[in-house]
DNA sequence: TTGTAAGCGTTATCAC
DNA sequence: GTGATAACGCTTACAA
């Protein structure tokens, strides 16, 4: 292996000479930078950036903890994580914890361990205490997409409530009465006030409204499981309101399976779009958050403070707007 | 920041003995184990592997070179090799070069810098010199996904060839003759053996099968464009082959915009199936690859050569089967 | 503009 | 079973 020693050896300078040159730091004349980048082509020498980090104290690498990459979701807020801290010469870490508080405290420890200089989070539920055992090493984290108990800490999510909230009336406005939330598990957030913008609805509609709520995981599977119970009921709901996409899409297979055609016989809209490039026909109504710009400003926020450039004395709290689509699956006005 | 000495010192031992602790590796008494462990817990101690790593020599650490982790093929590939990975205690990096061979440098030169102990990638260009450039520095590398043209290299990908066979065959089954082909990227493996399987059905069918196809990029914004330039040909084909996923629907997007029914009035097949978790009503008739399966073989590969327990006198080159889904997008026999 | 010396936190090597 | 010492490859602090 060549090492700054093998280059500054070839170059006939000392090894901090070298050191200048890659980083460019400090002053170098024109002459001797050409030798020593002559000798680093040469030899085709490598910078160890474990003995860099070692010594300087940083590694110009971020992490991700995330709950399941293979959601579009976030697999767009990866990219956005990625393009962001790739510009401002940070290298990410992705680490997926599939909801287990478990699995988020291994991975936690595993990045201090890699000595990452910051983490952004989304915490697999809303009493996680990895904000804590972070904070207590000093390194800064920002929590993304979701609330978590600990006041003390930067968080960058979208407007969960007032989505749910837009996405209830417009069925509202169409006549509806019985509507159904299938939401995601107890104990995060958004699933908190994704049920809260429902309500927040369904009281407005007044005495006929008739709240009809259950609690799932944010995934197909059990968007089919509650759909199936939900509509097995009498008198059925004549909507579904799906707190995500994978949702969504697991009562959409139910409700075909059960022959109920939507939006004729039962509306249905959703939390989270799909990306436009895995669509062949959108149909569904969603609520669709920024995902890509959500993760842009959270590692921006990251960023900052890791170098200071943000205020310490306070954390911040952005919530994004969501935006409102509406396709055919929600339907048209119910007599 | 806690470090090994602060634990040995609390726990009045050498530095060396912590580390064993740590490692489990030596012997150590029970009693001194527990002091040990006593210890490290209440300083909060989490040991620092860039140290670790330097004076080891290993990272444990692989990297994860892809164009694009919002095409969900290669979502799901990633969590193949995360999860792989993670069971065999190694942690992963992921690049994405969007099939630029200048940011698949850049990247490897990163991870080269990282000390990472191997390389799984999925080349930008069947000429890809960043094999070479690996290798060279003894760091093992196992292509993924797509043929480099670098012969001694460990492969692991699937058969693009003989799923182009079966999807054009079928169509050709169908009663279909005049076919167009909307294919990636020239100089990508892949776009290459689905146009050879695309000829060698199209051969076989004689002389009044007419061979059309057309290099584009495999996005859904090329499929738009190439199923646009396509369908506007006077006679129009009957047929079309993407030759990914998203080129599908970009196509799909064309021909809804052009008021042409699938598969009515075109059949449409595509390579790569979308996951079900997706997808909401399933139609494309597809040529899935496995995805999950070959990103777990090619990590165990990959962890073999670390450890030093594949011969490494050859090379392997695993092609794995592909299936066909028929769905409804490719319609019924034409008379 | 360039160089010397020391040290980052850990483990390999050898010793007892 | 446990420990002393040196070294991994680089950069900080200080000097010249």
């Amino acid at each position: 292996m060549t090492t700054i020693h093998d280059v500054a050896k070839r170059a006939g300078v000392a090894p901090i000479t070298v050191s200048r040159v890659i980083n460019n730091t400090g002053y170098i004349s024109p002459e001797t930078r050409q030798i020593v980048n002559k000798a680093i082509a040469e030899l085709g020498y490598v910078p160890n950036v474990l003995a860099r980090s070692l010594r300087s104290k940083r590694t110009n690498t971020i992490a991700l903890v995330l709950t399941d990459i293979t959601n579009p979701f976030f697999t767009i807020m990866a990219r956005g994580v990625e393009d962001t801290a790739s510009d401002a010469g940070f290298n990410v870490i992705f680490c997926n914890t599939d909801e287990s508080e478990e699995k988020e405290k291994k991975y936690i420890q595993l990045l201090l361990q890699k000595q990452v200089d910051g983490i952004l989070l989304v915490p697999a539920k809303s009493t996680s205490k990895s904000v804590d055992y972070v904070q207590e090493r000093d390194i800064p984290v920002v929590v993304l997409d979701r609330r978590v108990s600990n006041n003390l800490v930067d968080v960058v999510r979208c407007d969960s409530e007032g989505g749910a909230y837009q996405l209830v009336k417009l069925l509202i406005d169409l006549g509806h009465r019985r509507i159904a939330l299938l939401n995601g598990s107890v104990d995060v957030s958004t699933s908190e006030d994704r049920l809260s913008g429902y309500k927040r609805a369904m009281q407005e509609a007044g005495a006929e409204a008739e709240e009809l709520y259950y609690y799932g995981t944010f995934t197909q599977a059990s968007g089919y499981e509650l759909a199936r119970r939900v509509m097995a009921q009498t008198p059925r709901p004549t909507a579904i309101f799906a707190a995500n996409n994978l949702i969504a899409i697991g009562a959409l297979w139910a409700l075909q399976e059960m022959g109920l055609k939507v939006p004729e016989e039962i509306a249905v809209v959703s939390f989270d779009d799909l990306p436009q490039s895995l669509v062949a026909y959108p149909f569904l109504t969603v609520a669709t958050q920024p995902a890509y710009e959500m993760s842009k400003k959270a590692t921006d926020l990251l960023i900052a403070r890791l170098n200071d450039k943000a205020p310490d004395d306070q954390c911040q709290n952005i919530v994004l707007p969501v935006e409102l689509i509406v396709r055919s699956s929600s339907g048209k006005v119910v007599s």
